[in-house]
DNA sequence: TTTGATTGGGTAAACGGTTTCCGACAGGAA
DNA sequence: TTCCTGTCGGAAACCGTTTACCCAATCAAA
């Protein structure tokens, strides 16, 4: 009743029904050719001895895996992106429904990046790759294309004429960002960035920087900086930016990590979030809502942004032109507590400082 | 020089060095019956070639697909555990190594769960499965242990006994937590637990029994509620607590994320956390550094859980018997802001919170 | 020189599916 | 009856490995 390795086999359904094999795997991928007197006698075989056709098999023979794969970056010592399980839970739900499968590795660095990307299609583990985290330059985009391997990109790099990707309007959020605030009454808004090699982080500051031209602010560079995304990159990009002679009233920060470190420094210094300092993120993370005060940040869903990437690339696997999956989405504002208008210029911000430092 | 589907066969490196390719996969799977020099003319070739074997050829032939599986609780709507992402990544530093990969999918029921696993045994696509959140009765591991197919549970059940398991010693955990908080002079400690059917919510409740009793404190039924394990679950259980007329002056919370909702609950009210009210978690989230005050909260490091269960799956699936591969780990306090001696009676907090109400 | 053991490596049968090719049979038209 | 067409389903090749089995050559011992 069963094969050798102690599970049920095309081969067994087919002695138990008296078919050749072929017959039982016609009836199993909807061949028209079957009278429908043996297609039952088949089918009810196959619910009796619960056969399920091994994906290894038939994998061989088609020469396609139904699985995709996703290699996450991460830091050093400790360092998963948090968002990460929300997008590979939408990924998931999205396969489920498409009957294929999903693989997951990390790598530690850009070599091992694309050496784990190159022994995933030598040993022909995957059909496509999803990209996270998408560089302004992306080696992966490269070699995968090189390789036309299919892959989708969450995220653009610099020119994403020629793949698939999805990504958020990083930009016009922004712009409309920096209006929300400028409307509040704010005239020094300053931007805690992200490192510059990574896409969305240039992104968002070409659209802060837009949206100041836009309220008719001016562009000042020292308002600007650059920090890893992590809480302690928020305390240290707060600290340099309200150290300034002339401080801003308002720190919009690219990622909600950043906003919740921004505003345990300005609890450090005796500042309230809200009035003497407007502060904004961007991500919706849950915790957001239960910091003091709850974040005003910018929200995607990460989980739908997985499902539709899933699509997508299963599309491009199956042979639509890349070019012609790519997707734009919005952001939308989330308004709790942390913005509000200024309760004081900076020159009165300047010298609360001063004292307290 | 390459196989009909574009990718380079051991086919293709036999022919070109001259021998048959039985020969060439001896060399590859390190037989000792190959002479040094044909050896070395074979492997030249594979690397002059790029010859990666083809991993569903040799799993089917071999019956074994180095591939390891987890399956995902997710909720309804929103929510996977963020501790999830750096499970995965130990598991994937882990497997790395290992020269496996892992297959990662949701299921968003009891029964979907099952069958997932199902579907995943009957395709052959994993050798192994990773348990999480593991119920005190948990059907999966009945399901698995007939069918005879490897396993490790990330927590145990009632009877752990005769499969794999990594735990936390949470009962233990949190007998030192009650021990460390009754140091600091409070003399009412609440439990903000999780639900009944998650294992690690009942050890710690019954260490957070057993801590009370060992220092002579009442175990009062109306100082424990149970929550979802979210912020919401912590808003809620803290407001169960502190409005009793003898509130207690400690909540003890068995995650940060129930934690940090009750935290929110505490300012609402004016209360100072740390001072008016001790309150302490349990995962060691980042974020926890960053709410205000910073939680003080026990923690276990979830990369390394994932890595040693990846390790230990691997035993199972190669004939280690189950029951030798268990393993209890302690988690550590990590102590930040939200505990210290009570500034309030729970007579005086009643009277505050009378008034506040 | 014959024998027996050893070494090196070729041959072919699996593994469990899919798919091509082809033959048997039935039914309808001539 | 003969021929043609269409339907159904069997046989076998194939996907890319691993491995059991076997044979040839070499060499030491008898």
């Amino acid at each position: 009743m069963t094969g050798s390795r102690g599970s049920v086999t095309i081969e067994d359904v087919a002695r138990h029904v008296g078919v050749a094999k072929g017959t039982v795997s016609r009836v199993l991928n909807n061949y028209t050719d079957i009278s429908s007197e043996t297609r039952e006698r088949i089918l009810k075989a196959v619910k009796e001895l619960g056969y399920q056709p091994s994906s290894t098999a038939r994998s061989l023979k088609r020469g396609r895996q139904d699985t995709l794969g996703i290699v996450m970056p991460v830091g050093r010592g400790r360092g998963v992106d948090p968002f990460l399980s929300e997008f590979i839970d939408g990924i998931a739900r999205a396969l489920d429904d498409l009957d294929r499968d999903l693989l997951v590795t990390t790598a530690h660095s850009g070599r091992h990046m694309l050496e784990t990307h190159e022994r995933l299609i030598a040993r022909r583990k995957v059909d496509g790759f999803i990209l996270t985290r998408t560089e302004v330059n992306d080696p992966r985009i490269e070699f995968l294309q090189a390789r036309r391997f299919p892959f989708v990109a969450h995220g653009r790099t610099s020119d994403p004429s020629t793949y698939a990707w999805y990504d958020i309007d990083n930009e016009e959020t922004f712009v409309s960002g920096v209006k929300h605030i400028a409307a509040l009454g704010h005239r020094r808004i300053g931007l805690v960035g992200g490192p510059r090699d990574l896409n969305f982080a240039c992104q968002r500051r070409a659209g802060y920087r837009r949206g100041l031209e836009l309220c008719g602010l001016e562009v000042d560079p020292a308002l600007e900086v650059e920090e890893p995304l992590t809480e302690v990159g928020g305390v240290e990009g707060a600290r340099r930016l309200l150290g300034l002679h002339m401080p801003p009233t308002a720190l919009f920060c690219v990622t909600d990590a950043l906003a919740i470190g921004a505003m345990r420094l300005c609890r450090d210094l005796g500042l309230r979030v809200g009035e003497d300092v407007t502060i904004i993120g961007y991500d919706g993370l849950p915790v957001g809502a239960y910091v003091d005060p709850p974040l005003t940040t910018f929200s995607q869903s990460t989980q739908s942004a997985g499902g539709q990437i899933a699509r997508m690339l299963i599309d491009v696997i199956e042979g639509t032109e890349p070019a012609q999956r790519q997707k734009l989405a919005q952001a939308e504002l989330i308004r709790r507590a942390s913005d509000g208008p200024p309760a004081k210029t900076p020159e009165e911000l300047n010298q609360v400082l001063r004292r307290s430092v």
